[in-house]
DNA sequence: GTTGTGACATCGC
DNA sequence: CGCGATGCCACAA
C-alpha cells in the first residue's frame, strides 16, 4: 500500500528515508548534504532545490516512519534540530558512540560521506 | 484562490 | 561565536 500520493514529491519523501536508513551506525548526515545527494523531483528547478532541498528533507523527515534513524540526521551546524525529543536523540546518538561536543557533532569525524 | 507555516542554509553585523 | 533576516517549494486549512 503506497502513501496517497500521485504526485512523485511524495516519493521522493520516501527516497529520503532510504537514504537515512544507509546511514550507518555511529555516522551522522546533514540535511543539506542529503539535499545535494539526493536529486531534485521532476519539476523543481535544480536551484530552487538547492535553496529549499534540506526542508523537503525536514519535511521528509517530519513523517518519520518508525524504520528510518531520524536521529542520525542533524543541521549543518552538526546540532541536533529544534524539534520534541531533540534530548532522546543526542541520547541514542551518544549510544550509538558519537561524541557531542558543546551540543554539537564533530562531522569531520561523523560526518557521513553518501552510500558510496 | 489566498494565507501561513515548515526537523534548513547562508550572509551580515 | 551568537543572533537576526532572507530565500524558496509544496502542503494544509
Amino acid at each position: 500500500m503506497k502513501f496517497r500520493s500521485p504526485k512523485n514529491l511524495r516519493g521522493y519523501y520516501e527516497l529520503v528515508w532510504k537514504l537515512a536508513r544507509l546511514i550507518p551506525r555511529g555516522r551522522v548526515a546533514s540535511y543539506g548534504q542529503l539535499a545535494l545527494m539526493l536529486p531534485a523531483p521532476q519539476g523543481v528547478n535544480d536551484d530552487a532545490y538547492r535553496a529549499f532541498g534540506p526542508r523537503w528533507v525536514g519535511g521528509a523527515m517530519a513523517h518519520c516512519p518508525d524504520n528510518v534513524p531520524w536521529h542520525r540526521v542533524l543541521n549543518s551546524q552538526g546540532k541536533i534540530s529544534s524539534r520534541p525529543g531533540a534530548e532522546k536523540q543526542r541520547k541514542l546518538l551518544e549510544a550509538e558512540g558519537i561524541v557531542f561536543v558543546k551540543d554539537r557533532i564533530d562531522l569531520k569525524k561523523y560526518g557521513w560521506a553518501g552510500p558510496k
